[in-house]
DNA sequence: AACTAATCGAGACGGTACGTCCCGTCTTAGA
DNA sequence: TCTAAGACGGGACGTACCGTCTCGATTAGTT
């Protein structure tokens, strides 16, 4: 299965008559918004192919042309509209933008991105193609950014080596995720910060 | 399906009371072991309520009339069937328990039991009644026996005080929850091992 | 199939307490009373057997132990309550038996028996068994009184010779069966008489 | 199911006009065609909707689609397949044409087709609608036929005036609607002879 | 009066067909 | 030539009712 079939628009050059993007590249976005608006509004379940090709104005075919299934097309939205607003940000310390993205991510669970996500990781268990997008696309370049974050942070002397980085980040988005998922508690600042905390009282230098 | 024959009661102490549990207990069990073979086996998508009805012997409504959908009976099949098997061990000290628990977690989790759970977990999150079910008789039990040991090693003077014992025990349950539904890693000895080990550097007295 | 099991009541000559009919009797009665009401108020297809099984307050298997389904339990609540109100009149001269008989028919058809009738002979046609029972219990008799009659009409004179009787009796009773089941025309005084004065029209002595 | 291809249009008059039925009218007749091989065959009962479905390749929406259930669907085969055989044939007098639509009429009754027309008027006894379809699309124009001969036969004074042309349509329908449904006797040719002899001698002018 | 055997109501059971739903593909008419 | 609209084959769903079977309680007849 070609899990996500990326529009390839081949005329860069010359747009006919429109100015800015071609058409398909419009439709495209028209129905990654009406998913998303759908998908975290009644539910990745509640909503059906039909419903959401009926309020992006488009025909179904147009759909599955460009995504092969509902979690498809969820993965795309998700990754295209949420994707960059969780960039990391910048700060003077390593530990402290940790300790931002962190907080930036919890924000983000707890919308209705949340919900996407939720969706996702749900379906990926039932879905293999699913599952690997979903970690090659949301998770690791996220997992990355920890651990690109967490070396500096060793490097600075802010971490003490000989620490299993990769564990470390497990530690760090397991809790998150974990809560996500089985909402066993709120993922509220105060959560992500004892959890930061009690994480780095084990490894500080 | 071998039904109990109550004719030959054979319990001399009580003879005037009928023994063996009535059919419809016997029905039960065996509409939850067929569910337990074959969800296990094949996944929770590719089983329908008809090959469980079948498998079992038993008609559709049979089963609808215990079971308000798969979810719900594969929820039960957990309970009944695995639930017994992760009982808490017993060890010396609170830590050494500890230790022995999540081992066996993980080491289920790799097992078929590990498709259950992670079926459950991703149908929870379509379906409001199966996520609480799933909380209340799964997960807490199971985190209240992680969270009871936790106290007892800070009372033994192994776990410092001051530390928030449900987000340690998110610590603990998290990365492996993580890893079972993304994949991300093995669940392995070495991973439990490293994960108690990186927990408790932050925590010990 | 054994089709209609009528009770054996084997002990005629001592009712040991009760006197009057004993209990097995009573039990049938008021199946095939529960059964005359359910069915002609609100159709064969709408009741099922469990709601005369409820209506009588009986157990389901009291009703299948003396009837092997709900046609042949329908069959026999017809031949019991309405047939003997069917009986036929007497009467001067046959033909005027035959007048009375025709139009005491077409009052019943008209009446919450003839919804009875239209059940089994509609379900007859699915059920081979019934049909059989259907006709050798009810369209038998009347059409052996009717062609007796009929004989008598011409020992009298008032009919001529040479005549087919059993097409004869399919001409009166075919109409009637017609207009109630396909609903073409009222059943009425009127109808009975036009068709009978018709009918005689050719073969009056 | 070998369905019409509609590129091969070799008509040279009609270059531009599309020719060939629409792929949904071939599809309902494959349905049609499939339940009345499957119903006259093995009769109404014996045949569900998934057989239907099945054997016309189709799915089972498809033909809920266009008949709300097995009933409409069987009367559409009728209507649509044997209704036009049996077509009121010509001859030079009127009596003569009603004596060749009545054997014409019985011939259909003998074959597989008089099973569809009990098993449809059987059904009608539980199915107002139904009921109310086959009266409009089958008893009616059948009926408006004889009535109009009978009405021709009294102009050509074949037939006396003052008969009450109605009833005498339910004389000659009638018996034979009621062997058919009855079968208290076959519906041959010797039978609708005589049926009609005895019918004419009493009303012949 | 106590015991046994039969019978009952209640209703669970295996099975079959129903009619609905949604997926992902295919057809059609019109722009 | 492309698209919206939606029909289509397929397959699972959850329901209804059939006719059978189980069960504990009640009754009837016997000891």
């Amino acid at each position: 299965m070609q899990m996500i079939r990326r529009t390839s628009n081949l005329v860069p050059t010359a747009p006919h008559k429109k100015i800015g993007r071609p058409r398909s590249e419009a439709v495209r976005e028209a129905i990654l918004r009406a998913t998303f608006e759908l998908v975290s509004a009644r539910g990745f379940r509640a909503i059906t192919m039909d419903q959401i090709a009926l309020k992006a104005g488009v025909g179904k075919m147009t759909v599955y042309r460009r995504w092969s299934n509902k979690a498809a097309l969820v993965m795309d939205a998700l990754a295209q509209l949420v994707g960059p607003a969780t960039a990391f940000p910048s700060a003077a310390r390593s530990l402290e933008r940790l300790s931002k993205q962190l907080l930036l991510q919890a924000r983000f669970f707890r919308g209705p991105y949340g919900t996407l996500i939720r969706s996702l990781l749900a379906e990926a268990q039932f879905d293999e193609n699913l599952a690997r997008e979903f970690r090659e696309r949301w998770i690791i370049p996220r997992r990355a950014g920890v651990l690109e974050i967490l070396g500096h942070a060793v490097e600075e002397g802010d971490l003490k080596t000989g620490v299993d980085l990769e564990i470390a980040t497990d530690q760090l988005y397991g809790p998150i995720y974990y809560r996500l998922l089985i909402g066993s508690g709120k993922i509220d600042r105060t959560f992500v910060e004892t959890l930061l905390q009690q994480f780095l009282d084990g490894h500080k230098a």
